[in-house]
DNA sequence: CTGAAAGCGCTTACAG
DNA sequence: CTGAAAGCGCTTACAG
């Protein structure tokens, strides 16, 4: 059922059956009416296909994810981003076209794939890394985006900021208030952009608090590194009596490693985790950890997103700071 | 860049140019080479609405989950299946459009809907119920879909099994050699058809061995249910020396709450999950599981679905057998 | 307020 | 083998 039968059953133009259709003005109020009830009762809805050819707005949204498929199993994080996304465009009825892909240049020749044809309108970027060539090259095809982690929106691409400094805040200040002193971090890639963010802000903080310099080891977000990582600074020569996380799978895994390594958690050694998980509260100890809303933080992204096709300018949007759930695994550094 | 600038560079017409660019007959292969060229000069790119309107094919398949973010977040079963999906679609150009739902009456509109607006050729359905009113309506709908978990394709339903005896067999007889005799389930939702299926494969096997019907009960994969549903377990007369956990969260929550009710996990009851999770190996002790290959699973059914779009009819397809990864949280029962 | 027409970028019979 | 034309289902100036 197309606008030609509802043409026809009306008596009317194709013409005034699309500007009834779509609330446009140029149709009396009654034939509007008449026009609704018969698209109604024919179940008529509108054929994509043909409006992204007349108007060249898909009323779709990418998303790339450039991840190994365990990581991104493994992290509760991305279903909850997609969900947050979906919150905003589902009920748009705007599709979210999804995409996994190796790494950043396979996420970008996806992005020029979806552009040239023309079956998006936008995407969302997550992970935004250092010197990331997405953002250059979404600029360079003025291709609307909203992203996560940028600092400040620019041209057609719009920020979606997290606040890493208070979640370290928050962190750092719960071990200092502990009595920690020798902190440690067992950190996410170099190559992300918040792993760098997340740096800044410790090292800041701990500063701040007159504490000694922090030690910071980088995994790669798996457990074998992680454990390696966990190893290595406990055999050093003034061992860390606490050791942050950046995230759910390395702080599981620096769990597991520190009782290896003949450490009682947390009387000799206390651990706090970045990022959410179900898991936190199972263990035993239970997982210190900082949660945000990531749901929320998803639909952020999206109606940025949103705002930018509606033709308003990109905004540089912020995001609610993560919060400290205290739980088992942090207590007063032990003496000795 | 469109088909009318390669016709008017290579002056021919754009009937020609569309043959030559769809490998289709009726160019001379000089012609065909010299249209191919340009085009790839011009760096053109099909339409995806235009190729739509005129063939009807939107080259997309729609994948809808109907889960709580929660549960989607923890289990990577979820991810891993969409990463198998992507691995079939990716190379063909194909988009995956996703989307979350709240119930399966949720996932029946958006069938609809993408049906309607042509959003899609076929659908991934996921998770089979008991009476699964998705099947009905899609097969009224005459619209192309596999079904996992379905026994046996019918219409444009492809079928994409999994063995669930398998998988209970194998447990069940790696409990019954360690010489347990009470074994117990904390299975998931009775709505879903692999819960039901995974007990009859279950009751199946142990009657064959000749052991006592098993206790089996019922949770919906939150850890709260599973909790619950173990202390039970745990407080009865004769209770049981392992239990199996139909997922994840619920076999982590069940090793807490044994540990909670004073069982030491494996002398005094042995523990087997169902499902992947990279948390197993971490956890104290380590847990045995069964695990399958989800993402070979997710390219199966993509694999089918294009099956079926390409003109064949659906078919039933068989996925690999779980294996049984034999960790640290089974051991022969406690003699007292 | 309404109708007739052109156009979006393709595909596909239909003539030559 | 090639060209001219119609059509897919919409939107949107352009006349009346």
């Amino acid at each position: 059922v197309t606008i030609n039968d509802i043409a026809r059953a009306a008596g009317v133009s194709k013409g005034s059956v699309s500007f009834a259709l779509n609330g446009q003005p140029g149709v009396s109020a009654e034939t509007r009416e008449r026009i609704l009830a018969i698209a109604r009762d024919l179940g008529w809805r509108p054929s994509t296909a043909a409006r992204a050819l007349s108007n060249s707005e898909s009323r779709a949204v990418g998303f790339a994810l450039a991840r190994s498929p365990a990581l991104l199993g493994s992290e509760p994080y991305f279903m909850q981003i997609i969900a947050g996304v979906e919150s905003v465009l589902a009920p748009r009825s705007i599709a979210l076209v999804f995409q996994m892909v190796d790494d950043v240049d396979a996420e970008v020749l996806a992005y020029e794939q979806w552009w040239a044809e023309r079956r998006v309108d936008g995407v969302l970027v997550n992970d935004l890394r250092l010197n990331d060539p997405r953002v250059a090259y979404l600029q360079q095809l003025g291709m609307p985006a909203a992203i996560f982690g940028l600092p400040r929106a620019r041209g057609t691409l719009a920020a979606v900021r997290f606040d890493e400094m208070v979640t370290m805040r928050e962190i750092v200040g719960h071990l200092a208030e502990l009595g920690h002193q020798r902190i440690a971090r067992v950190a996410g890639s170099r190559k992300f952009k918040h792993t760098a963010l997340r740096t800044r802000a410790m090292r800041g903080e701990m500063e701040r608090r007159g504490l000694p310099e922090a030690t910071i080891v980088h995994a790669d977000f798996s457990d074998e590194e992680s454990t390696a990582a966990t190893a290595k600074l406990l055999a050093g020569a003034a061992p860390p009596t606490a050791i942050i996380y950046d995230s759910d799978i390395m702080a599981v895994a620096g769990l597991r490693a520190a009782n290896d390594c003949g450490r009682l958690v947390p009387a000799e050694l206390s651990i706090v985790a970045i990022g959410n998980s179900p898991f936190y509260d199972l263990l035993q100890p239970a997982l210190t950890a900082t949660e945000r809303d990531v749901v929320a933080f998803g639909a952020r992204g999206a109606r940025a997103l949103l705002d930018i096709l509606a033709g308003n300018p990109a905004q540089t949007i912020s995001t609610p700071a993560a919060r400290l759930v205290i739980r088992a695994s942090t207590a007063p550094p032990h003496r000795d």
